[in-house]
DNA sequence: TTTATATATAAGTAAATGATTATATAAATG
DNA sequence: CATTTATATAATCATTTACTTATATATAAA
C-alpha cells in the first residue's frame, strides 16, 4: 500500500511550487537526511533568522516538514507521511548528494548550541 | 549515456518552479504525449490567447517545449532533449493518466482548425 | 527574577508573477 | 491587395513572494 490516494494535478502543482525556492529545496533535502533546528540552517545558508523561520514555517504548513521541541531549539524533520512524500522524493532524487551548494552547506553544518 | 551532467541544484529549483503553475504543469503534461498547436490550448484550457502563450513562452525559454510552424499555426511539443527532461519526468510521474482535470481537458480537445 | 538565547510573528517593501486589454506580426484566403 | 486567422508582444495591474527590520514569546541560565 504506497498511498492511499493520488494527489490531483492541483495539489502536485502547489507542493511542486512550495519546493521550486532553492532555500526550501535544499532545506527538505537536508531534511530527509537527519534533523536541524532553526540555528543551524542560520549558519549553513548565511540568512537571517526571520527569513529561515518563514521558509520553515511555510514548509510546516504544508505538511512536509515536522516540528519537535527540545530544550529551548526546535527541530525540523521530513514529514514521511506527508501526502506529498512522493513528489518530495521524485524531486530530491533530482539532486545530487555531490551538489556543489547542498556540499557547502553540509560543511558549514555547526553543532547545535549555535551560540 | 543517461545525461552528461547532472544539474544543480538551483537550476533544478528554476526549473521547478518553471513547472509550478498549474496551466504550465498540464501543458508539459500534454505535449508530453503529442504536439498541440496554441489554438487548441486557448479551447482546452478555457483560457485567453495571450495568457496561454506567455505560457509557452516561458517554457520554451526554458527550454521545456519546442515549437513547430506548420502553415498558420505553431505548435508546441515536449523537447525531450532538454537538460531538464530528468526532473519534467520525474514530475510528470506524479500525474495520473486519470486526473481529472487533465481528462476534462483531453475531452475538450478539438481539430487544430479551430476556427 | 533578571538576562540571555532561540525562535516566531508582524509590518513594510521591492520584485516577480499571471492575468487583462490593446496592438503588432505573419501567414492564408478572397 | 484587403481581410481574416493564428499567434506574439507590449503595457498595465493586482497579487504573491521573499526579503528586511522591529518586536514578541518562550525557554534556559545566572
Amino acid at each position: 500500500m504506497n498511498h492511499t490516494h493520488r494527489l490531483s494535478s492541483e495539489e502536485i502543482a502547489t507542493y511542486v511550487k512550495v519546493m521550486s525556492d532553492p532555500t526550501r529545496l535544499l532545506i527538505i533535502k537536508l531534511v530527509s537526511k537527519k534533523e536541524y533546528c532553526v540555528c543551524q540552517f542560520v549558519d549553513m545558508f548565511e540568512m537571517s533568522q526571520p527569513s529561515i523561520s518563514q521558509h520553515l514555517k511555510k514548509l510546516k504548513s504544508f505538511g512536509l516538514v515536522e516540528e519537535t521541541r527540545r530544550g529551548q531549539w526546535r527541530f525540523y524533520s521530513l514529514n514521511t507521511a506527508s501526502d506529498a512524500i512522493g513528489i518530495v522524493h521524485a524531486i530530491m532524487n533530482q539532486i545530487s548528494d555531490q551538489d556543489e551548494r547542498y556540499i557547502e552547506l553540509i560543511n558549514k553544518e555547526r553543532p547545535v548550541d549555535c551560540g
